[in-house]
DNA sequence: AATCCGGGGGC
DNA sequence: GCCCCAGGATT
């Protein structure tokens, strides 16, 4: 594999063809990397960027925000949808402030540690934010890894062996590496895609293993399908938050589980009583809501 | 290793 | 309608 030829090839094809997304730019600070990443685990970037700009402005500092509620967190949060990361995000602000002197470590293993940082996330940071050398591996990449180098048509499970892949092609210069982890991410976002790839505009087409071997129709076993979200404790749970988001005092539980029924339909209550209350529960466990006597709130 | 967790966009 | 998305925590 000519890992030199792919490496200049797809860092030129990123120098030419990256959208510009302000967390990329050169002074963004690593809070505000961080933020980013945590906005953008599960959620497409045009959905992210007007959350990530208010976001930043309204807490400029890990302190500003582990100052606040959780909750407001959670308001700000609005629909990006897995609102447990507004809370995850909250609490790694707080141990940052507390534990690093309101300072994002740079470490991957100190990065490891806080809340609702994993492996990617963690090389993420340690990566744009601080310049260090890591393979970082997303859905993209793997994508992107298993056609060029595997000739398969799709990533199978996530596995250790992903980071030694990505290894084997990463640059020896920190910053070219940077920039190398970033083009396979943007690469996978926006021409090896996982619907219609656009091989008729790829940096790495001369390389593809995938494309050299005719396309064939080798996808690994995918990952479980997630349920339907059309009816699901999912739905009903986001029905209730969004209550609570717009909702400036407390409300009864009621009126939370009030919320988790609307727009159901007769036959999907009947088909499963007891759904509204049960996200309610849900809610509380995650200490997303919080009681305090007969009535909810945001934490 | 499997499940859970939102919500929206693309096709 | 179905698939996918800059994943991570929990069991």
């Amino acid at each position: 594999m000519d890992t030199t030829g792919i490496a200049h090839a797809l860092i030129d094809w990123f120098g030419r063809s990256a959208r510009k997304l302000p967390w990329r730019a050169p002074e963004t600070s690593a809070w505000a990397i961080l933020v980013s990443e945590f906005m953008l685990q599960q959620t497409q970037v045009e959905r992210v960027l007007p959350r990530w700009t208010a976001w930043l402005e309204r807490w400029p500092q890990p302190s500003a925000l582990a100052a606040d509620p959780p909750g407001e967190a959670v308001r700000a949060w609005d629909r990006l949808g897995y609102p447990r990361r507004a809370l995850w995000l909250h609490r790694a602000a707080v141990e940052i402030a507390e534990q690093h002197s309101d300072q994002v470590p740079s470490d991957v293993n100190q990065l490891l540690a806080l809340t609702g940082v994993g492996p990617y996330t963690a090389r993420a940071v340690a990566t744009f934010a601080f310049g260090e050398r890591h393979p970082v591996v997303d859905t993209n990449t793997r994508r992107v890894i298993a056609r060029v180098v595997h000739g398969r048509a799709a990533a199978g499970m996530p596995a250790a062996r992903d980071l030694d892949d990505m290894a084997q092609l990463l640059p020896e210069e920190p910053a070219a590496a940077a920039v190398f982890n970033a083009a396979a991410m943007e690469l996978g976002a926006i021409v090896c895609t996982a619907r219609a790839p656009r091989c008729d505009e790829c940096p790495l087409a001369a390389w593809c293993e995938w494309r050299g071997t005719g396309y064939p129709d080798n996808a690994p076993e995918k990952r479980p399908k997630q349920a339907k979200f059309e009816g699901s404790d999912r739905q009903a749970r986001g029905r209730v938050l969004a209550l609570l988001r717009s909702a400036h005092g407390a409300v009864t539980r009621a009126e939370a589980a009030a919320a988790a029924r609307a727009g159901m339909s007769p036959a999907a209550l009947a088909a499963n009583p007891g759904q509204a209350e049960r996200a309610v529960e849900s809610l509380l466990r995650d200490t997303l809501v919080i009681a305090e006597g007969e009535r909810l709130r945001l934490p």
